[in-house]
DNA sequence: TTGAAAGCGCTAACAC
DNA sequence: GTGTTAGCGCTTTCAA
């Protein structure tokens, strides 16, 4: 068996020096004179040295990688520009400090589960970031019992403050778009969102809930509706809509391209977007600014959340024992052209 | 400094055994009895231990983990659909081996080099998977020169028989598409690429360049164009085919989100699909089926692509010194409502 | 300012 | 079948 790579011991025999003075000169170990510095970086240059992550990890116990954590992957996760642009933001946060990104992968829940606790027992993961906050996690259950650093992107089910997360404040933003819809004239007004169990809906409908409460207008539950999937493009949901006795005049939905689909599944059902109905949805997708209809959207600054997602992970392992802190991406509304006034008087919104 | 985690030798001691035995049992050597196998398994469930995956890798001298290159974060790679379907297929490749992905992070150009320099040099992944294939990519050069482990998903720019890669049959694909216009009576047919570095691109371009000529038709340089990202939606590219002396009856676009980017950016120039343009797209997204129009698209099955890439890699890491081997993902034409007949006779085809 | 040596946790060749 | 031992390549006391 030849050698198989250059290694510390190599450059120190060629530089004439210790491996351990090899090693702190890689370190930039100021006690090292800028001689043997020199000669040693010379040394390494001639032979090619790259040092081992893998042996420098276990010598350190740590691999400066963070691990990704994902929903299964048949979730609506991957089928928006969410996950792409978040990834875009962890790993420009991750790049910066020089850590690396490490996926979770596996289909089921238990896959994923299996995967995570192989990830952090086996140390390969100096800590993670679950890219969704839901009630009862039980990833986020294991980590916290084995003291794991990890952030969460979106609000923690429980533990709010003991538990680092990154997150908007969603309340708000359904609220304020909820509240611009009523100023437009609007009270039939209905909530599409996505998966119950994430926080972030529950934040959402929140907001909904309170701003028409606000205004006096009741709840209809027949108004509040979990879309399964962007799958088959709200086009069920559309009908469903249509077929209630009292239909909508606006909706919140949570998703640009979910409000997209259910756009054209109501053309062909003969209703359009916004003459006959208003709608606001989230992200800001790319594409809502060239779509038919122009989408008025909460833009929520994805990339933002992963940016800041990696810097906290990264800030909490240099800093052990920091307490837990939470950063709020503030988002935008983004006023475009599905929302029209309604009935008594059309106001415009600045 | 207490106890960091439980390691081999306390199960040896605890299962009253040599450490080396403990190592064999967790590889399940068959020269182990099963009564100790038994005892020493009974001595890790009761530590709760778990095999670290460092000491393991620097052992073994692998890390069971593969490398992903993406193209530079501001490409129009990240825009689309294609991106988290192959990392699905990726992903799931790599979870039936037990192997893990490792994402390559960098803005630049340069950034990325370095990155995959450090993954392979450092020893972090034992190979690396290429999300794209362009001309004179600097990367795969130096995985080459190194003779270090690696899949391309796409075709390479030469040597064709010496790396092993996923591919569509780009095209046959594009001769099909462009076929099946002419068929349906379209003489003008435009070429809506993406960036023409790309091996993709430049295989699309032949096929669509062949089915013209076989035809008959003279190839127009006006009717070529390269868009450059999706984020005007084509709408440059619009108004520019429009504004040709002779505008072109059908297009074929390099993908679904660019497609109805441009069809509703022609509906604005009052222009519809598909009654007085015809479009044909490539990768069949799964808002194709619900957008409108419905787009009729070229399906080239981008989970496999990823799925069979971590797969073929594996199984050269497996294989070491196999020889390096072609896999060609089928593609189906997806016949929907973005094409209609023109001039002479509107035939229909199967 | 530098060197020697122990050790991170595991594997595998060699012994018995 | 199982134990002993020598690494894998690096970091880091401790000595000098």
């Amino acid at each position: 068996m030849g050698k198989l790579s250059i290694t510390i011991k190599d450059v120190a025999q060629l530089a004439e020096v210790a491996p351990s003075t090899v090693s702190r000169v890689i370190a930039n170990n100021p006690r090292i004179s800028e001689k043997t510095k020199v000669r040693v970086r010379e040394a390494m240059e001639k032979l090619g040295y790259h040092p081992n992550f893998i042996a420098r990890s276990l010598a350190n116990q740590s691999t400066k990688i963070l691990g990704l954590v994902l929903p299964g992957s048949a979730d609506v996760f991957y089928q928006n520009p969410f996950f792409p642009t978040v990834l875009r933001g962890l790993s420009e946060g991750a790049q910066e400090n020089q850590y690396s990104l490490l996926l979770s992968t596996g289909k089921t829940e238990e896959e994923i589960y299996e995967g995570v606790v192989n990830m952090v027992q086996g140390g390969m993961v100096d800590g993670i970031i679950l890219l969704y906050s839901r009630v009862n996690d039980h990833i986020l259950s294991y980590l916290r019992s084995k003291k794991f650093p990890f952030v969460l992107i979106g609000k923690p089910f429980d533990f709010d403050d003991e538990i680092t997360y990154i997150d908007n404040d969603n309340y708000t933003a359904a609220k304020e778009a909820t509240s611009y819809l009523i100023e437009l004239g609007h009270e039939k007004i209905g909530f599409i969102s996505g998966d119950s169990d994430y926080m972030m809906t529950k934040e959402r409908l929140k907001g909904y809930v309170d701003a028409l409460t606000t205004e006096g207008i009741p709840i209809k539950k027949e108004y509040i509706i979990e879309n399964g999937g962007v799958d088959e493009g709200g086009k069920q949901t559309a009908k469903r809509i249509l077929s209630l006795a009292e239909p909508p005049t606006a909706l919140i939905i949570g998703d640009d391209l979910l409000a997209l689909g259910m756009a054209n599944s109501f053309r062909e059902l003969g209703i359009r977007v916004p003459d006959h109905l208003s709608m606001i949805s989230f992200n800001n997708a790319f594409f809502s600014d060239f779509s038919s209809p122009q989408l008025t959207s909460v833009d929520i600054n994805i990339f933002d959340l992963g940016y800041q997602a990696s810097r906290s992970l990264i800030h909490h392992l240099k800093h052990p024992g920091s307490p837990a802190s939470k950063v709020i991406i503030p988002h935008q509304f983004i006023e475009r052209c599905s929302c029209k006034g309604f009935g008594k008087m059309a106001m415009t919104i600045s």
